[in-house]
DNA sequence: TCTACCGTCGTAAACGTTTACGGCGGCGGC
DNA sequence: GCCGCCGCCGTAAACGTTTACGACGGTAGA
């Protein structure tokens, strides 16, 4: 590896010229300062990552602490899409991303210390939050800047994007009743997320606020995966007075709830309105499409990235106690629902009246 | 943030001892070791890592590179099961495993050669391999430790580790052979990657070795997605003489199959037979059932990690000439095709007999 | 008693950068 | 002709670790 030394060295100058040349500051001749790129591009110079952020105290690296094992989470379905944006827009301010992975186990906060530890991040971003998430206790205590995908309890505190549920929850059922539908149920998984919550809520809400009935047995929490999905079927299916339409919000449930209904001579779309409150990744994989919500995921990337980035230079000027506010406000923290709506699908076109 | 200065200063030693007694030297009073580790813990120190690697050289980081964008990639649709072998097996080798997208576009070199010139990582893992991949030169060339996860052209000079495509292809023509089929036909994406070359002639021997026809119209490659698949749907479903079963190697090709059949009247494992040289996360989620390989995708990561280490270690010892035999055969680089085997499904039940 | 050795520890250099500080020459204004 | 300023550059310290080297006291063997 060749380093600034070497360049010096050739060009029989000092360390500190080259390194100035390099990171484009006033004081060197221009003439130099083109002398020392084209040198760096001739023997393949690339400044070393450690000695550099050791110095800067900063590593230009953001880390991205995303679940795995499971692959009915949130984040994993429409992973590449936020991905795209999310890493396009790092880019456009020099700052590189990188992914880590949780255990898979209970344990959400190991993983994320590793990496805070390590110091080898500038700023997180954690998915899959839960209500009352350790990590962003954790982070909070810190005072590393981080960014959560997908709200909490907590999140007056720190800055978050997401999907807006609670419209989509909100148009599933107006669009529903609009059909003509006044029972419908709503099929969870029992997964301790935070934006479930925030879909069973309104859920009720939605019902109440159009004063329609809701049955405790059209509300089902169910496991996850496939087995689940049987048995909210099952329940549901056995409610008496049967829901005409159902909300669901796992992939696996789906497929099961179109399993069982193909099982009993049920069609989705004719017989039964079904109506996923899920990343629409597979939607199109089941026949009939399943109607499902639909958002710009890439777009949500691009927020995160501002988020992550507006967290940074408040942190950097955290000490600073007398501010302009015009720049406080420029660096409010980053809050933001992205809007959803529905795509078309084959789930839901029947109306009942 | 606490450094190692801190904690010599307040137990009045040297930060050298210090050094030394975190690092488990033998050099050390183990009593001072003792009151070490316990300030450490106490006080919540933790090592800088670009100090530390700095000073050491390596980083104790390996870098997964992996396409982003399309979601029909290898690497996408059982991309949780390998991270969680691969980065259970490196942890217990003290590495941690980050994760990089690649930008989308056509450009496969350039996000890697941000990783490597930031030289944030000790040795590198390749995913969604094409047959000439301009990475494995790159990589070769700067003398890097990597491996690939899948096989390339040049498979002969790097390690790789993937699932043995030839066996995947071989048991399904037997398969269908065994039910009596004799017309075979096999759909394939036009993307640039090796593993497609595989499957293509792999498909062409197992016909030629039990002495079937293969019709040019059998072998259709059309491109990526719902739009290609329907393509390829048309073309076999058009040739005279009609295969009586499919191979497909793509999910949206395979969904795609699924509809056209559905619109002509055809039910797979009835009328036809569908079998998917695919993994098998997405195959459940086809109503019948699709019967497709399955492997052990944990095992696979596993044995990635294992490359990795061998080929960090065989890097370690270049410089050195003389070695002893049986060190060179234990650092021999890993190669590994991970056998297949068939998932029960419903797409292939009928005997032409 | 002298020598050799061992266990334990301190000293200081080194890893590759960045950057505060000061120096040196030239140029303009007085 | 002198002073001050400015453009450009070299020097050296600093970031937080690791580790080669040597020092020191003590013990054992001769």
């Amino acid at each position: 590896m060749i380093g600034i030394r070497d360049l010096a060295r050739h060009l029989d100058i000092s360390i500190g010229t080259v390194s100035r040349a390099l990171n484009d500051r006033a004081d060197v001749n221009p003439l130099t300062r083109q002398r020392v790129r084209e040198a760096a591009a001739k023997l393949g110079y690339s400044p070393n990552q450690s000695g550099r952020s050791l110095r800067r105290g900063r590593t230009d690296l953001i880390a991205m602490i995303v679940p795995s094992g499971s692959d009915n989470t949130l984040i994993n379905t429409v992973f590449l899409s936020v991905l795209d944006g999310l890493k396009r827009r790092l880019g456009e301010h020099g700052l590189d991303l990188a992914i880590f992975l949780e255990s898979g186990g209970n344990d959400r906060l190991g993983p994320l210390r590793r990496v805070t530890e390590r110091g080898l991040a500038d700023a997180l971003i954690i998915a899959d939050t839960e209500g009352v998430d350790p990590r962003v206790d954790y982070l909070g205590k810190l005072a590393k800047p981080f960014v959560a995908f997908g709200r909490t309890r907590r999140s007056a505190r720190h800055a978050w994007v997401d999907p807006d549920f609670e419209a989509a929850v909100e148009g599933a059922v107006e669009r529903l009743v609009a059909l003509g539908h006044r029972r419908i149920g709503l099929a969870l998984p029992d997964l301790s997320r935070n934006y479930l919550d925030l879909v069973a809520t309104g859920y009720r809400r939605a019902m109440r606020t159009r004063g329609l009935p809701v049955d405790d047995c059209w509300d089902v929490r169910r496991p996850s995966g496939e087995r689940g999905g049987l048995d909210a079927a099952d329940a549901l299916l056995g409610a008496d007075p049967r829901p005409t339409a159902v909300l669901v919000s796992e992939s696996m449930h789906a497929v099961a709830l179109y399993r069982r209904l193909n099982e009993v001579g049920l069609r989705p779309g004719q017989d039964i309105s079904i109506l996923g409150l899920l990343p629409e990744a597979r939607a199109e994989y089941l026949i009939p499409t399943l109607t499902t919500y639909q958002t710009n995921w890439t777009e949500i990337g691009e927020r995160l990235a501002h988020a992550v980035t507006t967290e940074i230079a408040a942190a950097g000027t955290d000490r600073e106690p007398e501010e302009a506010t015009a720049t406080k406000l420029a660096r409010a923290r980053v809050q933001y629902k992205m809007p959803v709506e529905f795509s078309p699908g084959e789930s839901v076109n029947r109306s009942i009246a």
